[in-house]
DNA sequence: CCCACGATGACCGTCACG
DNA sequence: CGTGACGGTCATCGTGGG
């Protein structure tokens, strides 16, 4: 079957390259000028850095970005796939040059597919692996719509069995995750030897993976010639059909595979990201107000329809969030793998007395939401009355700051104190007092509790504001450190409560729901408090003080249904899933907010980016998300 | 009006130590 | 387990210049 494949898919690349043959004098000759260099990548690097602009631009990877496509589509199964067989292959094709395994691993972590990220750390280099990222997005996305493509119009000539090839093993990856690696792995010696005759690996690799394990090295040497003959062709475009893109080279292929290649409509995405300007045209920004698609106390804010991309519809409905300042860019990595669902910024401070600026991506529908009853307080002064005594007249916030995991030093609320004893008049205060003394306030969320007193919140009351039962997260061998920890780290249940009310209606009879990073389970107490039943709830969350709140609050509550829990989302492959699904059916809801840690404003150490350590667990979420996108109509 | 510039303020945090 | 020390990025806003 796997051979059947990639021949039909070898015809139809030549039918690709028919279509592109443009020649680049320049670049054969100088090629034919070092026949002994091994290493197209040098070539590749060197190109790419002037880039785009002007002679010397050549844009040395579209003929890989169409092999990855292709490839991509018909041969493997698994969109974004991760598994153990990817190693081997990884190892192998990067045994050979100086490759950062870690770069390489993280990105295959985020289940790209390893030939892919072999092809983008080439051709930009390892070092921002955002840009690598962003890159290997910009494939998928091609991907994805080229396969809708096909879907709507087959070719019978070549690409009609992309389509079903995918769809018939989107839901069991195992055997294909594991077949070509396999496959490959065997090849180790073929490959080796093309390498050794001085053919670049990738290439080599591409062969091998395009004509399968049986070909002759003959065969592949033959493919590779005509392989490098035809990224040559593509470079003689005339400068003037090169957009002009302050000096980045990738975006002309794009173009120019769209165009060229696809012939149809133009993906959003690439339209997008053709220059650099539309990149900073088109990045998200910050709604001010933040209030979403509207919030229930200003029936002016709210917005009753939007449209969804279409691969982003359900079943199953997600919702993801996560801090919404986030370093630049995060926030379209995170839509683009969401099925480019625009992100609902909002802030909880219109749904109680702190503010909490969140992204939120949900397929939820957004009309007929309500708000959970009684609406919470949502000033300090309402929200905790007895402070109203000693509050300054000089300190004019009513609304507390974001809750975060860590609270003000007893030292500091000292300071303040002793700062503000040694004023003449407590109700007027010199200005440099004053600033300090708000400033301090501001940063550390400090309340008035007495007189020159001001203290942290304690986390009965974070628990309040947050939407919790009070004491939700008290006794049961956790620490308070560790109270903060979670409660800072926790949804604003009303905010969240309020987007998920719609499932109220449509789900009488309860709902399954997966629930990543669970926490302290702000997503189930929000559920339960709407009233929507739930009937089997998986819980993954990596503490155990976490998960025993959650479990110790389920019990209290009564709840009917199954609550299961894990603490990895590693283990939550498609097997798990397939094991859950077919005892439970179909999940209806899958709900997380994946750890901020290398996000956050706050983090002074390693705020990386998502490609951090914690934060790439985003990529568990949406690799969980698509398994499960996928499975679902077999369980419907 | 537009743009550049600086000031201001907010931010689901990490680490070593006792 | 509690404590206390540790900046930088990013958005917004006001200002002054063209």
């Amino acid at each position: 079957m796997l051979e059947f494949l990639i021949k039909i898919e070898f015809g139809s690349r030549v039918d690709y390259n028919f279509k592109l043959i443009v020649f680049d004098a320049n670049l054969v000759a100088y090629v034919l000028k070092q026949p002994e260099d091994s290493s197209f990548a040098k070539l590749g690097d060197k190109m790419s850095d002037d880039s785009g602009l002007g002679s010397g631009g050549y844009d040395w990877n579209t003929e890989d970005e169409l092999e990855i496509e292709s490839f991509h589509s018909s041969c493997t199964t698994v969109p974004y796939g991760q598994t153990s067989g990817s190693r081997s292959l990884e190892e192998n094709s990067f045994a050979a040059g100086p490759s950062n395994t870690k770069v390489f691993d993280s990105l295959i972590n985020m289940g790209f597919h390893p030939e892919m990220v072999a092809k983008v750390i080439q051709e930009y280099g390892e070092e921002n692996e955002h840009k690598l990222v962003e890159e290997l997005l910009t494939y998928q996305e091609l991907e994805r719509s080229s396969q809708q493509q096909q879907q709507v119009e087959p070719d019978p000539t070549s690409s009609e069995y992309a389509a079903s090839s995918w769809d018939d093993s989107s839901d069991n990856d195992d055997s294909s995750d594991e077949e070509i690696p396999k496959s490959l792995s065997k090849n180790d010696n073929t490959l080796l030897s093309l390498v050794k005759m001085g053919f670049n690996e990738e290439e080599a690799l591409m062969a091998l993976e395009r004509l399968g394990p049986n070909s002759s090295l003959e065969e592949l040497v033959d493919f590779i010639s005509v392989a490098q003959l035809v990224k040559s062709e593509d470079a003689l475009l005339p400068p003037e059909d090169k957009p002009q893109c302050n000096g980045h080279a990738k975006p002309r292929k794009r173009t120019l595979y769209e165009s060229e290649v696809l012939g149809r409509k133009k993906p959003k995405v690439f339209e997008k990201r053709t220059c650099e300007e539309d990149d900073e045209a088109q990045a998200i920004h910050l709604p001010n107000p933040m209030v979403g698609f509207g919030i229930p106390t200003d029936p002016n804010s709210i917005i009753t329809h939007r449209r969804l991309p279409h691969d982003a519809n359900g079943p199953p409905y997600f919702y993801y969030e996560n801090v919404a300042l986030t370093p630049k860019g995060v926030w379209q990595t995170i839509s683009r793998f969401l099925y480019d669902v625009e992100p609902e910024y909002v802030d909880s401070k219109y749904f109680c007395a702190a503010a909490r600026k969140r992204g939120y991506i949900h397929n939820l529908p957004i009309a007929n939401r309500y708000p959970l009853l009684p609406l919470p307080a949502r000033t300090i002064q309402d929200a905790f009355p007895l402070l109203k005594k000693w509050w300054p007249s000089w300190d004019p916030r009513t609304k507390l700051n974001c809750l975060q995991t860590v609270h003000a030093s007893a030292k500091l609320t000292q300071r303040i104190r002793a700062a503000v004893e040694q004023l003449q008049d407590f109700d007027d205060p010199p200005e440099n007092v004053k600033k300090y003394v708000l400033e301090q306030c501001r940063k550390w969320n400090l309340v008035w509790v007495g007189k020159n007193k001001v203290a942290p919140l304690e986390p009965d009351e974070v628990e309040i504001l947050l939407g919790f039962p009070k004491y939700h997260t008290r006794g049961g061998g956790i620490s308070r450190t560790d109270r903060f920890k979670s409660l800072g780290n926790s949804f604003q249940v009303d905010t969240v409560a309020y987007h998920l009310s719609v499932l109220k209606e449509m789900f009488p009879d309860g709902i399954n729901v997966l629930s990543l990073f669970s926490g302290i389970g702000g997503a189930e107490v929000a559920l339960h408090k709407l009233g929507v039943l739930l009937k089997n709830v998986v819980s993954v969350e990596k503490s155990q003080v976490n998960r025993d709140i959650v479990r110790s609050w389920w019990e209290q509550t009564n709840q009917k249904g199954n609550l299961i829990d894990m603490d990895d989302v590693q283990q939550l492959d498609a097997d798990r899933l397939e094991q859950l699904m077919s005892t439970f059916g179909a999940f209806d809801l899958i709900v997380g907010g994946s750890p901020c840690n290398n996000l956050a404003g706050s983090n002074r150490v390693n705020r990386i980016g998502l490609e951090g350590s914690e934060s790439a667990l985003f990529y568990d979420y949406f690799r969980i998300l698509d398994l499960v996108k996928g499975m679902t109509p077999r369980f419907q």
